[in-house]
RNA sequence: GACUUGGUAGCUCAGCUGGUAGAGCAUCACACUUUUAAUGUGAGGGUCCUGGGUUCGAACCCCAGCCAAGUCACCA
């Protein structure tokens, strides 16, 4: 890649800084005394202070200059003034170093005092600066004015993603999202080890990928010679370990799915799961709603928050409506009972795509997605979900029909999913089988039989009730972000196109013909090169930009020649 | 996967009916010792996403492709 005129710029003045003695990348550490945020909150007048970060901004006015620092909690205002910095004759540390030298994104160290300016702005005024680290690339830089309007923001999403460190630094708001959404890890953290829950780690790389119907990312290992997959849930893993005798373990899981992308979906993103023996799904429920109003809070100070138009009220508790009385809610058609053809035609006369293969569950499940689902916008729980759509929950105590099933919704989205788990070893295996047929039937996300887990269960699984919550998808609604990819730090994006300093063949047949002529007359060249008028115009103007080779002009004509 | 929109200077964006590539900020030079989107004067800076085509001539029109965003479909 051709670096640009800005780029070539401060290239010239790292060599200056060399020149003149001055490490633009020192290796000492730098001894701050405090922060621009502590500056704020506690201004002294007069008091003396050592910081560093990054420069953001200059007004220069001659032998005067404000400018900006920002450090990691913020910004606050400099004032470099030439005799307050060079106290003796020699000017040079203000009129080089700083004025020409310096650059916007540069990181420094400051020694000064703080002061008010005239119009009241809380300053620091340098006595002695340093270099800590020249950026050699600038920074998008967005202004913002008085009354806070941002101009030429650095807003294209594209570039965001890819360049995410740079988005950080200009883009304060985006560094708060990423605050809140550690916030809301501590805060879940902190709730369950108040409870005395355990955190735990189990395998990304598993032989079967278990614990959820989703396509998996594949790899092999060298030395087993054994395909293994990245997990796609840890569900079945963290149940092992209820086996083996913990009351309540979780993770905060990164799962990996193999599927589509979109505003909602990464093929990377994070589950927390929670198994707690000796509980069911009511006692979850309660669980679930106590520990969302504490992550509220911990995140946004209330258990308010806005998303979109809607304003989410996160205070427990939460309604609790059964998958059949929502259906009947939103449609005034009750599922009790119904046969299958009675349920096809039903979803087939409200305009729901159906099909034949469709059983019983899935036709509910489509039901409530078409026309339920999106109604929820305040935190709701969905409970009692048809059986075939559940195949490691518990059947309902009183409906062999349902499962003990619920899933939290907010703002027509699921982002929990909970149950009684299943303990029953031969329910389970049989599940698992029915799973295996639709494999063989060509469903590529069923689940495949998992032997060594059912060997643990048959060990014998306490009853036990485990959480699943979408993380990306909770912080997604506590910060206000329609888009999965304003939550991660680095969402996955197609890989960029290779800058290529490698010739195209036009420009490689006259690269040849060049070599053997070292120089050329224009005209002589084209004609042996036998290109068309416009291919050999690209090829020779793409070996000048490329600077492989010059094109001179003498009284004599046009030459082409090698650059050396 | 389908459709829609977009891709032009470091950043944000204009660019008329196809006729020498534009602005603001940023950069460089000069001036300016309490400014704050600092200001004034001057200058430099371009693979107009890529590759073909039409044309005397393409940022612009046509075809193919790449990347992104959005909508829908699929998928938890």
């Amino acid at each position: 890649m051709p670096l640009s005129e800005q780029e070539i710029v401060r290239r010239e003045k790292l060599h200056k800084l060399r020149d003149m003695g001055i490490d633009p990348y020192p290796a000492a550490q730098y001894h701050v005394t405090t922060s621009t945020a502590a500056i704020k909150s506690h201004f002294e007048e007069g008091k003396k202070v050592v910081i560093a970060g990054r420069l953001m901004s200059r007004r220069i006015q001659g032998k005067a200059s404000f400018a900006e620092l920002q450090d990691g909690k913020g910004k606050i205002q400099v004032y470099f003034n030439r005799d307050e910095i060079c106290t003796g004759d020699d000017k040079t540390l203000y009129n080089e170093v700083y004025k020409k030298l310096l650059d916007i994104g540069d990181f420094i160290g400051i020694e000064g005092e703080l002061f008010t300016t005239n119009v009241g702005e809380q300053t620091i005024m340098v006595k002695n600066f340093v270099l800590l680290s020249k950026a050699l690339k600038p920074l998008p830089l967005p202004k913002t004015d008085a009354d806070g309007n941002t101009y030429d923001e650095f807003n294209d999403p594209e570039m965001r993603y890819r360049q995410r460190y740079a988005d950080l630094v200009v883009n304060p708001s985006v560094k708060d999202v990423f605050v809140k959404r550690t916030k809301l890890f501590n805060a879940m953290r902190s709730f369950f080890n108040e409870r005395e829950y355990f955190e735990v780690e189990t395998p990304i790389l598993q032989p079967i990928p278990g614990g959820a119907a989703a396509k998996p990312f594949v790899t092999h290992h060298n030395s087993l010679d054994i395909p293994l997959y990245m997990r796609i849930a840890n569900e079945l893993y963290l149940k092992r370990l209820i086996v083996g005798g913990f009351d309540g373990v979780y993770e905060f899981s990164k799962n990996f799915r193999n599927e589509g992308m979109d505003r909602t979906h990464n093929p990377e993103f994070t589950a927390m799961e929670i198994y707690v023996s000796y509980k069911d799904y009511n006692w979850m429920m309660e669980f679930t709603e106590n520990l969302l109003e504490h992550c509220a809070v911990a995140v946004n100070g209330g258990t308010k928050s806005t998303f979109g138009q809607h304003e989410i009220e996160w205070k427990a508790p939460y309604p609790r409506v059964t998958m059949t009385d929502a259906i009947k809610q939103f449609t005034g058609f009750d599922i009790t009972g119904k046969t299958e053809a009675e349920l096809y035609d039903f979803a087939k006369s409200i305009d729901i795509e159906v099909d034949q293969s469709m059983g019983k569950g899935k036709l509910i499940d489509e039901i409530f997605g078409e026309k339920c689902e999106g109604n929820f916008i305040q935190p709701t729980f969905i409970t009692d979900y048809p059986k075939e759509m559940s195949p490691l929950c518990k059947t309902h105590r009183e409906n062999p029909e349902l499962t003990e099933r619920f899933e939290l919704m907010v703002c027509g989205k699921e982002i929990a999913n909970a149950y009684s788990e299943l303990n029953d070893p031969i329910d389970q295996r049989e599940r698992f089988e029915a799973q295996a047929a639709l494999a063989d039937r060509g469903d590529d996300e069923a689940m495949f039989i998992d032997q060594d887990f059912l060997r643990a269960l048959e060990y014998g699984m306490p009853p036990t009730s485990g959480l699943g919550i979408g993380m990306d998808r909770l912080i997604m609604f506590l910060t206000n972000n329609p888009s999965i990819q304003e939550v991660l730090f680095f969402p996955q994006m197609r890989p960029e196109k290779k800058a290529g300093v490698e010739l195209n063949e036009d420009e490689k047949i006259v690269f040849e013909r060049l070599k053997k002529h070292q120089k050329a007359d224009l005209n002589h060249l084209k004609e042996e090169s036998g290109l068309s008028n416009k291919k050999w115009d690209k090829a020779v103007k793409g070996l000048t930009n490329k600077k492989v080779a010059k094109v001179s002009k003498t009284d004599d004509g046009l030459f082409i020649e090698l650059s050396s």
